[in-house]
DNA sequence: TCTGGGGTCCTAGGACCC
DNA sequence: TCTGGGGTCCTAGGACCC
């Protein structure tokens, strides 16, 4: 059996842990830019908030009903990710680190074992340990596992835990189960699984296999058989190979000044550089692009990107931006009002298996102790404390976070007071 | 009358995930 | 005024090769 332990409303549950006050109350955290809904507590759910909302589309709703609005806070959530990523090592030999607040776990081995009880067991630890609610559905297969934990959060939120175990459990769930809710059905394919009449993932698991292979492909397939009680998805505990890094952002506010555009650029293929050599990685090619805002219709719509093939790969931030700028000078039109651009690593190697060109007269090596010299001033004393002088100065382009929380657990001026 | 066929590589676009 | 960001996988179709 597989076990999914999900953490609830995550990123709301992890604010909440730093202001008991906000115990029962309802909590909505937002994406970057402070733009839409990415996190509510249930209080929220409660009030019809949705995931993805524009906050400023609900603002009345939030001052309404005296919602309390978070930036979200990356580092704080990681943190505590981390957190609850290693308790559950302690249950289990194979963990797969499915994403910030999921996770699989193999319990295969422990076929003697109640398996309710012992997630209950994960779950009391992870609440007492760390301090952050999850739910566990327990199951033959990941996507049974994903359906089972959903059936938990939707019919046994008290509970927390479920598990399906005999026929009629993985039928009574796969029944309540809307194809949408399945994992690996989106909305085009729950659309055409509905006009076909296939309703529920009971009813899709008794479809004639040949139409699913055709209309859903090979990764339907696989899905189908998941559904049907056979594995088809191994548990991954190593990360997969990047095959690329993208740093890409919207701006705070629209830019229409070249030299700011070409700031906000330079900052974002410095940060897929720093993150290229955490990795150990290095990149044969860097795909740029600028674009205006979409929502904005009545302003003239511009998008334009670009692949740039590089001679010799690499992760030095003053190489990359250099290709980039080079690469932003053809791309860039004046006259638009520019929202947002993004810089993606890609065709990436090994930084120790770099094939240097015949006429590269780059010193490779002085530039990596300059690299890591400066990533070690960085990460001690803040992210920008050195850069490059094209990354500029100017916050035009830099994201609105007005309702950021302190950093509690990663910085030591920002750890939580308590008055007694 | 009949107008090759099999293979690889690349890219764009669509679908999905959190 | 304000609508996220970072990923993966699969397929179809074109270019090219022999």
């Amino acid at each position: 059996m597989i076990a999914l332990v999900d953490c609830n409303n995550f990123y709301a549950s992890c604010e909440r842990l730093f202001q008991p006050r906000l115990q029962n109350k309802p909590i909505v955290v937002l994406s970057n830019n402070d733009g839409c809904v990415i996190a509510r507590s249930e209080e929220a759910k409660m009030l019809g908030i949705n995931m993805g909302d524009p906050g400023f589309m609900i603002e009345p709703l939030l001052q309404q009903h005296q919602v309390t609005v978070f930036s979200s806070n990356y580092t704080l959530y990681g943190d505590l990710s981390d957190r609850v990523m290693r308790t559950l090592g302690h249950f289990s030999d194979t963990v797969e680190v499915y994403s910030i607040d999921e996770a699989f776990l193999d319990l295969r081995s422990f076929r003697h074992h109640n398996l309710t009880d012992y997630a209950r067991q994960i779950r009391n630890t992870i609440k007492q340990h760390i301090g952050i609610p999850v739910t566990i559905g327990i199951a033959p297969s990941k996507t049974l596992a994903k359906m089972a934990n959903h059936y938990a959060k939707k019919r046994k939120k008290a509970v927390g835990i479920h598990c399906l175990d005999t026929p009629a459990t993985l039928r009574e769930a796969m029944e309540h189960t809307p194809v949408q809710d399945i994992w690996g059905i989106g909305a085009q394919y729950a659309k055409l699984l509905v006009k076909n009449g296939f309703n529920n993932a009971w009813q899709l698991s008794r479809a004639p296999e040949e139409w699913v292979r055709k209309n859903l492909s090979v990764t339907g397939q696989r899905l189908y058989n998941e559904l049907k009680g056979i594995p088809c998805m191994e548990l991954e505990e190593l990360p997969p190979k990047k095959k690329m890094i993208c740093v890409a952002r919207g701006f705070g506010r629209v830019l229409e000044d070249k030299h700011e555009v070409m700031e906000a650029l330079a900052s974002y293929t410095a940060m897929v550089a720093a993150k290229l050599r955490s990795d150990e990685l290095a990149a044969s090619m860097i795909h740029i692009f600028l674009q205006t805002n979409a929502h904005r219709n009545n302003d003239p719509q511009f998008f334009r990107s670009l692949n740039i093939s590089l001679p010799v790969a690499t992760n030095s931030t003053h190489e990359l931006i250099g290709h980039a700028r080079r690469g932003f000078e053809t791309i860039y039109r004046p006259g638009y009002k520019y929202h947002k651009t993004g810089c993606i690593a890609m065709e990436l190697v090994p930084h120790n298996q770099v094939q240097y060109g015949i006429f590269d007269d780059k010193n490779r090596e002085r530039d990596a102790r300059l690299m890591k010299t400066i990533d070690m001033v960085n990460r001690s004393l803040g992210k920008d404390t050195v850069r490059f002088a094209l990354q500029g100065y100017s916050a035009g382009w830099k994201l609105r976070q007005q309702k950021l929380s302190p950093r509690y657990t990663t910085r030591i001026n920002e750890l939580a007071t308590v008055n007694i």
